[in-house]
DNA sequence: TTGGCTGTAATACACCCATAATACACTATC
DNA sequence: GATAGTGTATTATGGGTGTATTACAGCCAA
């Protein structure tokens, strides 16, 4: 498990069990999701990341190289990458994000025997804890 | 990714990149927090598991041991793997799976710029397209 | 006691993931 | 052209996971 302090000052916890490079990809789709790398910017460079996130080049080029073929980003040899301009494609992935973190959580609820009234409520009352 | 038929008619299905044995771990924590498989019963044993999961006996064997350390098994040997009696233990972990999976959900969405107030509004739209 | 069920252990093999190190290819700038 | 920064490719090594196979150990009923 790493814990990595990115420039921003967020942070990136890595489980384990699940492969580095993808929470790599979902950590840099959730940056360009809530805009804070801007369409058509420039990300740091595959050397800079592994260094913030205390992983190797490799392990970083592999999700880039994903995310240049999904079309979120693009590379420009020599350059850097970017991310798209495609705001339709950003807005239609951001849906689909969120469609499928629903998805996975009401499922998972279901599976552990509480229906889908029982959610809401099991919701409300954890955010009404959580702002103590 | 496989998918299999246990005998109840569920079903479950194997995602890549997560290890098949926590898989397995998981989903026979929620047989027993949903009552499938009683306290004190007896469940499948780990050759008739790793056929109805179409799964190598070692790895449901891995699963089983980390669940009888944990406490939620109790293993006879020769006989085979029973469901602990100990409700308020089994009360416990539902609870804290529960938690856990709300924690996880409020994360996810918070990551993709969904405030908690936009997070209920989003969970109860969902559902509501869900039954249609 | 035997046979058949149970869990358990050990080995060998293959695959994926991640690292480390090195080298190469392209671009911009000085 | 040289240099520095970029992405890309290759090789070797190690660890975790999953399979297949074989063997051993305990319980129970015929």
């Amino acid at each position: 498990m790493g814990v990595l302090q990115p420039k921003d000052g967020g942070h990136v916890e890595f489980k384990d069990n699940i492969p580095i490079y993808l929470q790599i990809k979902q950590y840099l789709y959730r940056q360009i999701i809530t805009g804070k790398l801007k369409p058509g910017k420039k990300i740091p460079s595959v050397r800079e990341l592994a260094v913030q996130l205390t992983v190797n080049v490799n392990t970083v080029q592999r999700a880039l190289q994903q995310m240049n073929f999904e079309g979120i980003l693009y590379t420009k040899r020599g350059e850097g990458n970017f991310v798209t301009e495609d705001t339709t494609l950003l807005d239609k992935t951001k849906r689909e994000l969120i469609n499928a973190e629903l998805d996975k959580f009401v499922h998972s609820m279901n599976s552990l025997g509480v229906s889908d009234e029982q959610i809401l409520k099991s919701l409300s009352e954890y955010l009404k804890k959580e702002r103590e």
